[in-house]
DNA sequence: GCGCTGATGTTAACACCGTTCACATGCAAT
DNA sequence: ATTGCATGTGAACGGTGTTAACATCAGCGC
């Protein structure tokens, strides 16, 4: 922590205050970032995060976009994973979806609060979309849509399950008192349970009645 | 609009300053809801409000807790309705669930941010647990937990799902440009997908290989 | 009726926040 | 060396949550 600055310009300014969201997001969480905040971490004034966001809301926006290719990464890494050991590719990108959210419980949250950033941010939507690829890829590989927007009622199960899952461990009333390992056990065993509505022959049209 | 107070002891400051909340969240959303705000809709100190919520979190948990008993509401109904119909239990509770949602953004998100309100307030839990348990009557009437934290993986299941496809409505980039209709169909579609799931016979244990 | 008391609402102040604008600094190209 | 422009600063504005001292009033025992 340095007293004064050696520099009158800091350099790196828009990348360094995306790590000032990090680091304050991860030990104080989302609610504590302050452009202020971020601005004293790096000691520097309040007012030049506007020199490179044009307000607060695209500095949460940039760094939502950044948190989405964090946890793609995490996926891509438990899909190679998977391919060596033999596990079912959604299961190993479901569990990895559903530990980034238990692991950085700030991070999961920026991600996907529409009122807090700009959502329809073109590089937030792009990251976003591959997230879901990742998802899609773990349990059919064919398919290749040209909407991005358009899923199958498979597709949407699958993202909803794991991302319900990781909300509710996250901001709701489930399994507060259970430790991360014994919460990615209770993922596996749902997303094991997911299976059979997975693998069901049909598209889960409408008149697949329950 | 009245311009001076006739009175000045309000009287149900309380219940009123929720139906603020109510009003400020429905129509610029849960972030604009602010305790000046609120206290200026009742043309009332901004003060006034700490008689009767130790803070603001305290009175957004309030307003969380009424949120999700009147969710529940609309899910006993519609549990109801399909009894009359026929509809699965299980759909009409899911589509409850989403729909509400849908209908109202501002109170679903305010009901699941554990950095706004105090989410280990005992009527908050209540509420959020009674919540859980019309889901899990939907498709299973007969087992009746002791430990209300303790779920099935079928029942975590059920649940993450549409709280998953509702929160990817809501705050997520799925089918942003659909109309509501168009997204009830989808929730439809999802939760009729998931039917071989929660029909499958198992209890979701974990050498349920996928 | 009278006065006390506690509950409820008010006023003024504090520190902090996002944002803006005029200004300072220094790198890079001329 | 001078100039131009991107980058960082300082002071200011209105808004926010919160507090503490004070004002009002309803309900009680007399």
């Amino acid at each position: 922590m340095k007293k004064h600055k050696d520099t009158y310009h800091h350099g790196h300014l828009a990348e360094s205050l995306l790590d000032a969201v990090d680091e304050i997001a991860t030990q104080f969480g989302i609610e504590a970032v302050t452009l202020r905040a971020c601005a004293r971490h790096l000691d520097v004034s309040p007012s030049s995060a506007f020199r490179h966001y044009a307000d607060k809301r695209a500095l949460l926006t940039a760094f939502a976009t950044r948190a989405l290719r964090q946890m793609g990464q995490a996926m891509q890494a438990a899909r190679d994973d998977a391919h060596v050991t033999g596990e079912h590719p959604f299961l190993a990108v479901g569990v990895a979806y559903v530990t980034f959210a238990i692991d950085k419980p700030a991070f999961f949250r920026a991600m996907w609060r529409e009122d807090t950033i700009y959502c329809q941010d073109a590089d937030y939507l792009s990251a976003a979309h591959e997230l879901a690829g990742y998802l899609q890829g773990g349990f059919v590989d064919t398919l290749e849509d040209d909407d991005p927007e358009a899923f199958s009622p498979k597709e949407l199960l699958a993202w909803s399950s794991v991302h319900g899952l990781a909300g509710l461990f996250v901001d709701g009333p489930v399994a507060r008192s259970k430790s991360r390992e014994q919460k990615i056990v209770l993922a596996k065993q749902m997303i094991a349970a997911l299976a059979p509505a997975l693998l069901a022959g049909g598209d889960g049209a409408p008149d697949d009645a329950p």
